[in-house]
DNA sequence: AGCACAATTCAACACATGGTGAATAACGCG
DNA sequence: CGCGTTATTCACCATGTGTTGAATTGTGCT
């Protein structure tokens, strides 16, 4: 019985490749993380050897770079959040961030991003993107007084919500109806936006 | 110009070589996590060779557990909050929060603690410790209904709060001083503890 | 048919890691 | 003084990492 197979050079059996390593890094990246993630179990995971994995997206930095790559502009989704005043903008935001989280899209590059908030590389998304580039808008175009203050006391019950729910997955938080959630926490996030401040 | 020190074997220069290893591994895991730090970078931090942080304190898990332990019961610091049931306890608790990560001497095994969080080793200290062990009796004990529900509400915020400001130190949360603090996020952790349910 | 090119694997390098074991120097006690 | 014990470093080992480069095979174009 002779190997039938061949030892090296093409093996056309996937038909791309590429994006079988892009989702294998998703995948890889939302559960464990960058540091705990290595490009050979990519390509393991994936079907073909590192250095392919090497091959297609270059430096292990670069891929992770491009498996946050998010699909959609988020600035977009959260255009109707704005355009009708800060009344009742707490609950219209609250369900577009489930919405996104929920859309199975969006949510491994958002899970590998949320992940790596700790470590130094998610930190900045986290300070320079998500804050001032997203949330910070908001805030103003919402009107509201004092942005700068109002928009990180919402993002801490909205990091908090999306930490217990999505990646730590603690019950009944994470099992809880979309529902259930926007009725207990869009009154919070409202009292950040419009309520009073010290 | 003859090499004064000895190249092996005991130098008694520093007076507790032990302490010294152990405050560097709580700095170092503090800021850099459990992945992030080796054994041999702690030693460096504390002067010595690597080899002598395992023969102090074993396997690099050992250590870890040795710089998470807290100097006291956490439980016993939210005695009071208990004793005075429901009402307040909302601003209780968190002012007693706040005081426990405002402790220089308890505040970078707490960051060790949380920084860990998202990996699977202080994901379990949450579930398993945090949640079930600490908060939970605490609803109980305070008598609310359902402190299934309640207590892992209040954790979304109180997480999302410790995070923001002690973890990533997001400004302004970061430098707003504990009265407004209270002030801000005491009637939110109120209203998961007395307030509606769903 | 022939040839450039893309896809893929293998072998290897340089490096960092956690851990082990032996060697050596100083201390404390008799 | 002598001796055991402790503190400490050094030299390795096995392993896993990101990355590189060469080798090989298939595809498609002319």
């Amino acid at each position: 019985m002779t190997q039938a197979t061949p030892r090296r050079g093409r093996r056309p059996g996937a038909p791309d490749t590429r994006a079988a390593i892009l989702a294998a890094a998703r995948e890889l990246f939302a559960a464990q993380g960058y540091a705990g993630t290595s490009v050979r179990s990519i390509g393991a995971a994936a079907g073909v050897d590192g250095s392919l994995v090497h091959h297609y997206f270059g430096t292990k930095d670069d891929l992770f770079l491009a498996a946050l790559e998010l699909p959609v502009d988020p600035r977009e989704m959260l255009a109707d959040v704005v355009a009708l005043g800060p009344d009742g903008a707490g609950e219209r935001m609250l369900r577009v961030f489930l919405a996104v989280w929920d859309d199975p899209e969006l949510r491994l590059p958002l899970l590998g991003l949320a992940r790596n908030m700790l470590e130094p590389s998610g930190h900045r998304l986290l300070t320079e993107g998500f804050l001032p580039a997203i949330l910070q808008p908001i805030g103003v175009a919402l009107g509201v007084d004092r942005p700068e203050v109002r928009m990180p006391l919402l993002a801490t019950q909205v990091v908090g919500l999306i930490l217990m729910r999505y990646l730590l997955e603690v019950d009944p938080i994470a099992s809880m109806p979309a529902e259930d959630v926007v009725a207990v926490f869009a009154p919070t996030i409202q009292r950040y936006l419009t309520g009073p401040l010290p």
